[in-house]
DNA sequence: CTGTGGTCCTGTATGC
DNA sequence: TGCATACAGGACCACA
């Protein structure tokens, strides 16, 4: 579920607790959420020892933390994945696949029960990880150019939500987002990219900015910084959330009753009167 | 290059 | 009650 806004949330609580932190030990619980490191698990515990973090930063839904040497910790939350800072003495969490030791007494735990996520090292990355440069700028960055993004999008065929789920496109969009700022827009999601204008779609990704900055704000002040709650569903978001999870519900602006459709193996919701199919 | 659909994971919910 | 199946979905990859 941690879409932009959960990542971003995540980050600024790590930046707290990592910054300026030497790492004393590494244990790597499962190896699945390493795989990502070519050099394998035993090479990963290995070669964080002494090795000092700068702050944490994120593109999209990557996370990476630096290192002072230049090299850098890649970090992808995927489904489930959570950032947990606690003592080492502390029972472990279910489903803990990495820990790190800290020279503040503090242990950082990665924990992720479906393993979509992982952590790498990535070899001179502290700027941009290499592994990173196929991901487009996210609507947070101050070099994010809608028109630009739109202009790209409307050269295209496939369906709206398709490309705007496409992290080489725009990064951060996730299914929920998604459909939040094809609500905002009015847009059905099977709309071919060539069938909009690129007024249309710079307001969609503006649209799509606007929903995750609110979303951040929640996340900011409901939630312990470190805490991505794993139902993503649930919590904060029901409240806040106009379309996603709403099936039967009616929709905010017209009062007609949210659908919910099968899209690429996940699902869609939509206004049938807001968001009508195209042509 | 572009579009499409499959795959990886496991806990929870639902159905027979 | 118990077992099987569906579902959640981000990134990546194979294939046409």
């Amino acid at each position: 579920m941690p879409e932009l806004p959960e990542v971003e949330t995540v980050r600024s609580g790590l930046a707290g607790v990592v910054t300026g932190r030497t790492v004393l030990a590494t244990r790597v619980l499962h190896p699945r959420p390493v795989r990502r490191h070519l050099p394998g698990p035993d090479d990963f515990e290995a070669a964080l020892v002494g090795r000092t973090f700068g702050e944490p930063r994120r593109r999209g839904k990557f996370l990476w933390l630096p290192l002072d040497d230049g090299d850098a910790v890649v970090a992808h939350l995927g489904m489930s994945g959570q950032f947990r800072s606690d003592v080492p003495e502390a029972p472990l969490q279910p489903n803990t696949r990495v820990t790190w030791d800290l020279d503040d007494g503090r242990q950082l735990r990665f924990v992720d029960q479906r393993m979509f996520g992982g952590v790498w090292l990535s070899p001179g990355g502290a700027a941009l990880p290499s592994e990173l440069r196929h991901i487009a700028l996210d609507p947070f960055d101050p070099g994010f150019d809608p028109v630009a993004v739109a202009r790209r999008i409307v050269r295209r065929s496939a369906g709206i939500k398709r490309l705007i789920l496409d992290q080489t496109l725009v990064s951060g969009i996730g299914n929920i987002y998604a459909d939040e700022s094809l609500w905002r827009a009015r847009i059905h999601y099977d709309t071919p990219g060539s069938c909009l204008t690129v007024r249309r779609t710079a307001s969609l990704l503006r649209h799509g900015r606007d929903v995750m900055a609110a979303s951040l704000v929640h996340g900011g002040t409901s939630f312990d910084r470190l805490y991505v709650d794993v139902n993503g569903s649930s919590g904060y978001h029901e409240r806040s959330l106009d379309v996603y999870g709403r099936e039967g519900l009616p929709c905010r602006r017209c009062g007609r009753a949210i659908v919910r459709e099968a899209f690429a193996n996940r699902s869609s919701y939509r206004c049938p009167f807001c968001q009508p199919p195209s042509r």
